[in-house]
DNA sequence: CGTATTTCAGCCTTACTGAAATTG
DNA sequence: CCAATTTCAGTAAGGCTGAAATAC
């Protein structure tokens, strides 16, 4: 059987598949909770890490201050993140969860977690653990220079 | 102990952020020959299958008819692609890269070529095998339904 | 003075929903 | 008549560039 038609499809556009697959899924996930894609994962961000700048949030999300901004002032207005002047910087911005932002977060997060099993359920254990390994080493050679 | 800082990023927020960072790279790659993403990676979908119709581009890439035919539109505009009634059925578009969009695409792929080895670099020969199965099969569970 | 963060203003691309025409 | 494809029209959202103010 000849006709190689339909070789290997590209590396870049198996992720761009599957970030989109992901997205889709997400957002009608937390939707109904009133949350963006970006804004949902910047809530997330901050569960795992709190008192990130506007500017710390850009760089992880590899987009600019000014469009994280956006985001940031949804969730400001919502009620859902909070925001206060650094100590040691008064200009800088930390920002945390509030209370109902943490309650939004805790209602979305097992919707999330249920996408993410279907996606790994036909990886054999190993490659389920290894995978999050080769993505973050993707990441980092191909942003070596930025943030983390 | 509680208040366990950083721990793992969401698998969702690392295929995000991989997707973004390739974005970034592949746009400056093929700006400069006058190719957006989409518009770029549709000619390597092409050159791998030829004969797609707008709708199966559209399924491919996850988005709408409608988002998808104005990436054909500007392709057909730039002489890059052809298109041709499909002969079995009158309604349905054939597209096709003419030598003007397979001369682009030839330059392209290099510099794609580039910045995909570069983001496995410092994976082991068995993981950069690997990962575009698990990719694959990540896509496929998310999907389940729509055409492939 | 130079760098970094935040924020205001304005623009623009992109993608979407809705609906209609065509084909099998 | 129904399903799929294509296309027209209008709209909504997101993200970006440029520039200014603040802070160290």
């Amino acid at each position: 059987m000849f006709s190689q038609q339909a070789p290997e499809p590209r590396l870049s556009y198996l992720v761009g598949r599957l970030d989109r697959a992901l997205r889709l899924l997400i957002e009608d996930a937390v939707r109904p909770h009133g949350l963006t894609v970006p804004q949902y994962t910047t809530l997330s961000v901050l569960q795992r890490q709190t008192g990130l700048s506007n500017a710390q949030l850009a760089r992880r999300a590899m987009t600019t201050p000014q469009s994280m901004s956006e985001v940031i002032a949804a969730l400001t207005k919502a009620g859902l993140i909070r925001r206060e002047a650094d100590p040691a910087h008064g200009r800088i911005m930390r920002t945390e969860l509030t209370p109902a932002g943490q309650a939004v977060l805790a209602k979305c997060e097992p919707l999330i977690n249920e996408i993410e099993t279907r996606m790994l359920a036909e990886l054999a254990t190993g490659d389920r653990d290894r995978l999050p390994l080769l993505l973050r080493s993707c990441v980092r050679m191909l942003s070596s220079g930025s943030e983390g």
